[in-house]
DNA sequence: TACTTCGGCGCC
DNA sequence: AAAGGGCGCCGAAGTA
């Protein structure tokens, strides 16, 4: 049970939903075309895939194995290929006991065929989530994704028919595919505008703890640079873009969501191995371990003592480092913030939101982040909404990821418009909530008339 | 045919 | 002491 107690709070949701729902009016455009011609060319790039696979040894043991009702899509009846009938050894499993095929489960066994299904059913995702997914929503041309506020339970935004929120991104062969679809309304560009770090931001406004504040207000500090060279044991001047990227989401971000060392350091093991990650001076970041005593990742067995010289023993020290010392104040939070929780079945968020309810620990410390967070941008987007009709903008926002707004805009309101946005998001918000203890900071990328929501660049925004 | 559960995977 | 926060959508497989 959770309930919007203050005024301002149910105000918040009130006039959010009206803006949402002005959004959903609104939609995206889609180039049809290009749908249309996508859905062919990957359709045909599924069959050749197949095809070029029929006379493998697998797909032959397959055939015997399940006969007439033969999927080569299911990844059940591949793990009893795989596992049961050709003797590789499966080392994961699920809940339920059966084989784990997911990615990581199966690119370890480096076996052609199973790159090969990967790669299938990475299409496979891109064509039916996606470019079908979006055809069958699509209609005279526009998208009219549905956003809710009331589904998630920190307060989160959610998005459905489609979910614009799951857009691919990261891999840049499926974000061409895929976001080529997105275009801008004749005359328009599409601007995306993200709030730089807000969860971190916003969980500094709960706990202060000075050290993760310095991160976040000092831009020459880099924190997810810093941790990816403590887990790597190299100077702070030999992390690469990769390296970084590591850091951030196989250390920092896993261990703000509670995680602990053993997926860690597994996680940022498989990174360096999978990827054969150097350092800047060209170094293997494996041989770079060694010269450190480090030549092995380790059991990772929760119910083993990790052994000495081993990767996993190292992250266990770097993750009591990171909350033991670096953000203690912040691990000081979290102990009082759950104990709390415990005492009073609930709590209440700086954004004037009760929360009551059964939640695990990891739980109870993350909600009221993610939900703060996400009020900020919810704020954001109605008084961006207001600003539109009251200077008769002809700018029309098309969507919300969480932390970022995207809108399409009149080519000559661009500027006014990223003004206009900026100091919403920054300074009326932070005058409105003086709780906010951080600087707010916003990115803008934007996609000219002519191009896709695939071209983003970014663009300085001028005060 | 309709529905549920599971595993998997896309995003923040 | 416990051990990854939040979603939505897909196909496979089983059940009603």
């Amino acid at each position: 049970m959770s309930r919007a107690t203050t005024p301002e709070a149910y105000k918040l949701l009130h006039e959010g939903l009206q803006t949402l729902s002005r959004i959903e009016s609104n939609g995206i455009r889609i180039d049809t075309d290009y749908l249309e011609g996508a859905i062919g060319k990957t359709k045909r790039r599924i069959a050749n895939l197949y095809r070029s696979l029929e006379e493998d040894e697998v797909t032959q043991v397959w055939k015997t194995t399940f006969g007439r009702s033969a999927n080569f899509n299911s990844r059940e009846q591949l793990g009893e290929v795989l596992f049961n009938r050709m003797g590789h050894a499966c080392v994961n499993r699920t809940p339920t006991g059966r084989p784990r095929t997911d990615e990581e489960s199966l690119s370890s066994l480096s076996i052609p065929y199973v790159k090969r299904f990967l790669k299938i059913s990475k299409l496979q995702k891109a064509l039916s989530t996606y470019l079908y997914g979006i055809q069958k929503e699509t209609v005279d041309g526009f998208l009219h994704p549905i956003f809710s506020l009331h589904l998630v339970s920190t307060f989160r935004g959610s998005s459905e028919r489609p979910n614009f929120q799951n857009i691919p991104i990261r891999l840049e062969w499926i974000a061409d595919l895929i976001r080529q679809a997105f275009i801008p309304r004749v005359g328009h560009a599409l601007v995306e505008l993200d709030y730089s770090g807000i969860e971190v931001g916003i969980s500094c406004c709960y706990h202060h703890d000075p050290r993760l504040t310095a991160y976040v207000e000092d831009l020459s500090l880099d924190m997810h640079r810093d941790m990816a060279a403590e887990c790597y044991m190299m100077d702070t001047d030999q992390v690469t873009k990769q390296l970084r990227y590591g850091g951030k989401n196989k250390f920092i971000f896993p261990q703000f969501y509670g995680d602990y060392y053993i997926n860690c350091a597994r996680n940022l093991w498989d990174h360096i191995v999978s990827g054969k990650l150097s350092m800047k001076n060209g170094t293997l970041v494996t041989d770079h371990l060694k010269e450190q005593g480090i030549t092995r990742l380790g059991a990772c067995d929760p119910k083993q003592k990790p052994k000495a010289r081993t990767f996993e023993k190292h992250i266990q020290e770097v993750e009591a480092n990171f909350w033991g010392s670096r953000f203690k104040v912040y691990a000081e939070w979290k102990e009082k913030w759950w104990s709390e929780y415990q005492k009073n079945g609930g709590w209440q968020t700086l954004t004037g939101f009760i929360e009551n309810g059964v939640f695990k620990r990891n739980e109870a410390i993350n909600a009221p982040i993610q939900g703060s967070a996400f009020h900020c941008l919810l704020w954001s987007l109605t008084r961006l909404q207001k600003w539109i009709e009251r200077n008769r903008s002809g700018a029309k926002i098309v969507g919300q990821i969480h932390d970022s707004i995207v809108a399409d805009v009149p080519v000559d309101e661009v500027q006014d418009y990223l003004a206009a946005a900026k100091k919403i998001m920054t300074r009326d918000l932070a005058r409105k909530w003086k709780w906010i203890s951080v600087p707010l900071r916003i990115d803008a990328e934007i996609a000219y008339e002519g191009q896709s929501w695939n071209d983003k660049k970014e663009i300085k925004i001028e005060n």
